[in-house]
DNA sequence: GTCTATTTTGTAACCGTTTTCAAGTGGTGT
DNA sequence: ACACCACTTGAAAACGGTTACAAAATAGAC
């Protein structure tokens, strides 16, 4: 039933070119590239071209042309403001510059990370934009067998051979440490995200840490809880470090929804916040500024973050030079959340 | 340069055939069915798959067997909790079905709506999930001239002839506004998100109102305020209300964003909630149990609608009949911010 | 007007799969 | 033995574009 009637098909380029009168090379060419062709021809072509209402079939234009316009981005989950936020103005900018984003998710687990970039390799993305520099083995192998390009995001990494876009997490965290030392804290604890499996998460705890140190400060083992990114967990460690015999005048967390945690959970118990724990966050949500008493935290440009590691994709696939490591600055923002300690 | 080696391809299935000393045909079929091929031939072909770490190309695949295995998804921002949960599910069920999905934004616009399912027809996609019923006038059109089969998500529509599954916003929001009027409010007001081009915002609004008439309650006109989708927003339309010389004494609120600015504004302004002022929300987020006081709204299952639509497609590629219109039920949780009016 | 350099256009091979169709293989019932 | 079947396998034609290459047309220079 394959009758190839050579200039009849009922649509595709084909049925453009005929109806138009010309080659399928003009068409594609009117398409790809509208330069190339003469004013005349290109006006009957796409004249044709919504004569049929044609649409080009990707598919096919990338197996020939070996390139998709397309890049992949794997994040742990998009159920996260923050994320969230990053995807938007990914997706975005690319849109922008005539570029789709097939976006997947890994759930924090790397096999299904790697899993999920041999899923978008195989769907002919030209680039992928990765969640920090911590992956399985395999994906390295992987992305350099298939001559992929990617870059690591949120993280901010001039030492390793990868591209990366981000702030620095250490010392952002540090400077979110130094604020409550500065204030006068000298018993500080520490609720942050789990470290394992996430640089990020990690590079916060080492930064609050070598505040610490720096300052002669110690940190008991159990002023320093980890927990799943949920409220609910966050609370629940807040409970427990508030009712530690020996409790901290001051949390630093790992990021915003543990510190709503926190905060919530202390006014719960009726602690005061600031008057009986400082609290400082990290990411600035929305939520930081609204909620009351609002909170002391890092502000990180995360639309920019995401935005640049697609323009670092998109011009490094269109041949031009870039930098591999760009670092995005953060700021500390102080607010309500954050005062010097009651005298004792 | 383009010498077909015919053998010898880099990679490529035909790479793996070589190896495998089998014809083309049969690794497709290990691949795409594998009981057509027998034990001995499978396992040959499997070995040199991963021996040559062959990833099949889906564009070409796609082209060949006018088939994706992929959806897309059209939503108004990813920015967005309600959403941005609605993705993850669908994105979960789909891919434990083998399914991958294509997510884009239209940022509330119709045109660009329409332009993304374009873009995502040319991509190929098997079937589109869409939100809510109110599209532009040339959707429909190009759905139907290219046979893709779509369903509108987030709300309930058993009277139109395409297919949905959601909620029955309008009952629902008749709910919650009787559930104040329960209490013996009489003076209530309404916070709705903006109903151009949003249908389930309408059907919101015409609930609430419905609830009113049919208790006998007036509306006046500026106790009706619709606001654009953000906390800054929310919280400047309840300054206003709350401001009003003849101010009611509860607010339901098109959804819970809204009613976290109302909360977050009477307090602010020294009202006291629910003893001066009763809010209601809609969607039931995580946020609403975790606030002070706590919100009262609709609980809707936002995770299982995406997965139903996600099932409703995947069902009717397959060929499998399946019901066109699903009501997925709602319901009133109540909780701290919602209480009888203070006896005036 | 001729000749060359440049721009437009067309022809057809190719991108990496799937799938139709026919051919080969081995088992069964008679 | 023989015909008949069910099951595996392979050869080759699509799928709908892009693009290398060649041919044709146009422009510019003398």
């Amino acid at each position: 039933m394959r009758l190839t009637n050579a200039k009849s098909m009922k649509q595709g380029i084909r049925a453009v070119a005929a109806r138009a009168g010309v080659s399928t090379a003009s068409v594609s060419r009117a398409l790809n590239n509208p330069d190339a062709v003469s004013p005349s021809l290109r006006a009957r072509i796409e004249q044709a071209i919504d004569a049929l209402g044609y649409i080009p079939h990707a598919p096919a234009r990338i197996l020939s042309s070996r390139r998709s316009r397309t890049l992949g981005a794997i994040v742990p989950t998009i159920d996260n403001t923050m994320f969230a936020r990053g995807i938007a103005s990914l997706q975005q900018y690319l849109s922008s510059v005539g570029y789709m984003l097939f976006l997947t998710t890994s759930g924090y687990d790397l096999d299904v990370e790697l899993q999920q970039a041999r899923n978008l390799i195989s769907r002919g993305v030209d680039g992928l934009v990765l969640r920090g520099d911590c992956h399985h083995e395999g994906l390295r192998k992987l992305l350099a067998d298939n001559a992929v390009p990617f870059i690591n995001v949120g993280i901010y990494q001039p030492d390793r051979p990868y591209p990366c876009v981000g702030t620095n997490n250490e010392a952002a965290a540090h400077r979110a440490a130094a604020h409550v030392i500065e204030l006068g804290h000298s018993r500080i604890g520490i609720v942050s995200a789990l470290q394992r499996n996430n640089d990020r998460a990690s590079a916060r705890v080492a930064g609050f840490r070598r505040a610490l140190t720096e300052n002669g400060l110690a940190l008991p083992p159990q002023w320093h809880v980890e927990v799943p990114y949920t409220l609910d967990d966050a609370r629940e460690a807040a409970r427990y470090l508030l009712n530690l015999k020996d409790r901290p005048t001051a949390v630093v967390c790992g990021n915003d929804v543990i510190a709503y945690g926190v905060l919530l959970e202390a006014e719960r118990d009726g602690f005061s916040v600031p008057r009986d724990l400082s609290v400082v966050g990290f990411d600035d949500l929305d939520w930081s500024r609204h909620l009351r008493p609002s909170l002391t935290t890092i502000h990180v440009p995360t639309g920019e973050t995401w935005q640049r590691a697609g323009e670092y994709l998109v011009r490094s696939l269109a041949g031009e030079q870039t930098i591999m490591h760009r670092e995005i600055d953060f700021s500390l923002v102080v607010r309500e959340s954050t005062a010097s300690p009651a005298k004792s």
